[in-house]
DNA sequence: CAACATTTATTAGCAAGCAAATCATTTTTC
DNA sequence: GAAAAATGATTTGCTTGCTAATAAATGTTG
């Protein structure tokens, strides 16, 4: 099989070459499109544990920790200890995300408008059962 | 829109998921998901150059350049300089990857078989022409 | 031919991603 | 309740990937 025929080639190819739309759009902001994700993952779901946001955003655990000392040192966000469980922390939203929270939302949507109008609906659930299947056992 | 239903996100998250397919079985040789891939395109044009290399995997040149020299340390390939043109180099495999080239290829023909089962040649065709249709401009 | 631009590859510096190991806290089990 | 197992988060060390800047050789243009 040819090289340019191997799909997991052609998803990661892909995939960095989508990132660019958000990347353009974010920079500004000073996020990087990982950074961005976690914080539209943040924005669903202010609070979170970082081990939620592992399995929100399908990345390991210290990948998510290195990801959450940049976003606070950036003052994205602030870690909270919980009261219930000492080993859990929380991590909140700063003003300053809450702030942004709009424009960045509305970059999401327009990015992710963008790809979706190529699309009809039916074609769109269709792709979306490939990718679905192609997670499958085996 | 929701998170989980972000096309970049999801081929992202897909493409690292299946790549981990090829690392359990290459990691008895040593390599890496990417020097594996960079590899199979030596295989398929053993001298050629770094900007060639980065053109063919669609990466930069600058990891590209990181990835041959892993290469090169680890005995998979060699930098000869090209007598027709000072500036270029082009990467040689040695021998001991070619000693590899069968049980690699296996590999690779192997994995990708894995995927393209899941589909019908049709409905395969259909998801390499949605994948054609994001890259498209706009 | 000299000045300028292009091409090829590299380096430096950073973020992202993963595996393995560590530490503290909770939960389970006997 | 004490020992063992599990959980939550982190650190270390590495590869990968990108941008920007650099260096050397070749091409182009006046």
């Amino acid at each position: 099989m040819l090289f340019e025929d191997c799909l997991c080639f052609q998803l990661a190819s892909l995939s960095r070459f989508l990132s660019k739309h958000y990347r353009d759009r974010i920079a500004p902001y000073g996020l990087t499109q990982a950074q961005f994700f976690m914080l539209i993952a943040l924005y669903e779901e202010d609070g979170a544990l970082p081990s939620r946001l592992a399995e929100k955003t399908h990345l390991d655990r210290p990948t998510v920790t290195g990801l959450i000392d940049r976003l606070e040192r950036d003052g994205w966000v602030e870690r909270r200890s919980d009261p219930e469980d000492r080993r859990s922390l929380r991590v909140f939203l700063t003003s300053k995300a809450l702030e942004h929270r709009q424009p960045l939302l509305t970059v999401y949507d327009e990015v992710n408008g963008l790809f979706l109008q190529k699309f009809r609906p039916e074609e769109w659930q269709a792709f979306r059962a490939f990718l679905d299947r192609l997670r499958d056992a085996h």
